[in-house]
Formats: C-alpha cells, structure tokens, sequence
DNA sequence: CTTTATGCAAATATTTTGCATATAG
DNA sequence: CTATATGCAAAATATTTGCATAAAG
C-alpha cells in the first residue's frame, strides 16, 4: 500500500483533507471543527449530492448537528473553490460532486428517475478544445448534461410530471 | 417574399404566433391578450434573456404593463413547453432563447463579462448521439456550455469576482 | 354561461448576510 | 489576544401558488 490516498480507482498524493488544509492556510483561513466534520462528511459518503441531503444526513449524527446550515453552505462554497467539488445546476438547485482525483467526465441525466449517470469521452474534450481555440476563448471547464430517458425507465415507464429545464 | 416568416437567416412554416396559437389550442387553453404581448414582445426583441428582464422591458410600454409577473413566469413555461423558447440555467438563475427556427447549438459563457456566444457542431451532436446510444439512453436533448473567458476580455483584463457556479 | 386566465398577495425554495458571540492560531 | 468563523435570525433572490375576479370562447 502507497502513502498516497485511495479512491479505488485512482491513487492521488494527499487526501482532500489534506488539501483542504492547504487550500484553507494558503487564504488565511482556519481549519475549524466545523470545516473538518463537513470534509469528512463530503468525503466518505455522497457522490451526487445537493445541500439539502447534506443538511438532512448530518442531523442524523451528533457530530453533524454542530454544523449549522449558513456554514453547510459557506464550506460548499469554499470546497468548490478549493477544486475538491465541482457544482453543476439540476432543476434549479446545486447539486455537488467529488471533483478530486476523479476523472473528468459528464452525465446522462434520465429526466424519469433523476438519475445521473457518468460518462468518459476523450473525443469530446479534443472537440470542445477545438470549439473553443476557434473562438479564440480561453476554456476553464464545461458542464454538459444529456437529458433523457435512462434504460430502466424506458423499460418501466414509470411516469414523471414535470419535465422543466435541464441542467 | 413567400409567406413564411422570416428569421433572418432560417424561413420556417409558421410564425411563432402561429405555433404558440396552435400548442394553445391543442390543450385547451386560451388565446389571451396576454399571451398575445408576451410572444410579440420576446419574438421581436430578445435573443438570451432572463424572466426579470422581460418584466423590466414590459414595464417601460403601456401595453406591456397589462402583464403580471406570475403571468410572465407561467407564460415563459408555457413557451418551454410548447418548444418555441429553449431554458438554461446560468448562475442559478433561467436564462431563455429562441428556440423556434433556429439551428441547434451550443454556448461558450464569457464568466467575465457574461457574454453567450453560440456554435454550432454536427461532430458534437453525432458523439453525443453515440454517447447516449452506448448506454441505452433514450436522448432528448442537452445542456452544453463551455466556460472560459472571452477573447475581448482576455485582452482588456477586467476582473469581476464571482467564479461561482457555471451552468 | 362556463371554464380558464389573471392579478394580487402570500408562500415557497434556495442561498446569502449582518451581527454578536465563540474559537483558532 | 486578535482575527476569523460560527450560529442565529433575517434578508435576498427567484419562482410558484391560492383565491377572488376578469375575460375568452
């Protein structure tokens, strides 16, 4: 076993412990029981996730109801702007998820279930370089959603009301 | 001149009067003078344009102010649902377009200045196409927007603070 | 006339903020 | 000790809804 911290797929050099601390001294900020109860908490159990479940999850423990809701939100904030988390918009709220030592991919979004399925295209990342050199546009990431019907639900045809905006 | 109506550069069967009449009436619902202003007012000014805009540009004709604002918002879903506008989300808030006559596309998102450029690309549409089939995914539609900064403003430099969320 | 739409005011949902107190360094 | 963070309550933002009245068909 490396020293390195293991995702199960990918093998980086410090955990987002650690580089949250990082993140967090190299503004001046301090590492507070607060901050280190929501990193563990982001760290060890969600992958797509909004701040509501959070919230709702942290209740749940006694550790977790010394996080109030403002800070739920002011620590999300700055765990997006470490680069730990990456926040996308779905039916109107942020919905998070781990952007650390974890590939870059997007999602089929299946409008039925909600479900949000991820996918790798290396293709697509050559194409959207390409899209955004011809426009002379210095690209710093991109969202992109397919919105649909997963496999399940079109077998099921389990129905679903609102079919509102995308992404 | 044909009878069709003219997009500047797409010529399509009907105008968007006429298709929001016809979505209308196939689900009995009523051809209001409010409806009438609302479709004339966003077909004939805007491009990318939020709810609260609408609503400021309503308030300065007398025409204009026989429309409420939960009519705007329950018309501007109306137009969604009914094809003719296309809704994305950009800082957490709606953004619309026309999306009636007009090519597919997607956007490049200046995070400096705001500014929406669209492209245009079959290669996109047939990876995504491919993506989507990969998984048994039942496509109807995607949310692709790349963010960066504009040509223009990586040359003047302006700042502004807000990184915040894309998409 | 009958049903649907509108406007108003209020509700809802999500996220942010001011300020007094607590706590990290 | 001093500056930053937290919790609370309240504000801000964006959008939706209940209900009485108005208007379309």
């Amino acid at each position: 076993m490396s020293s390195g911290y293991s995702l199960g797929t990918v093998e980086v050099s410090s955990s987002p412990q650690e580089r949250f601390a990082d993140f967090l001294q190299s503004k001046g900020k301090r590492i507070t029981q607060q901050r280190r109860i929501l990193i563990d908490f982001v760290f060890k159990r969600h992958d797509h996730f909004d701040a509501e479940e959070l919230i709702l999850n942290l209740a749940q423990v006694p550790e977790g109801r010394k996080v109030s809701r403002p800070t739920v939100y002011r620590t999300l904030n700055e765990l997006v702007d470490s680069g730990l988390l990456r926040r996308m918009n779905l039916r109107g709220r942020a919905i998070y998820e781990h952007d650390y030592g974890y590939p870059q991919h997007d999602h089929l979004h299946c409008t039925m279930c909600d479900k949000l399925i991820e996918f790798q295209s290396s293709e697509l990342s050559d194409l959207l370089r390409a899209v955004a050199a011809e426009y002379d546009f210095r690209d710093t990431g991109h969202r992109l959603i397919i919105s649909g019907i997963c496999s399940a639900c079109s077998a099921t045809r389990h129905r679903r009301q609102t079919p509102l905006d995308l992404v």
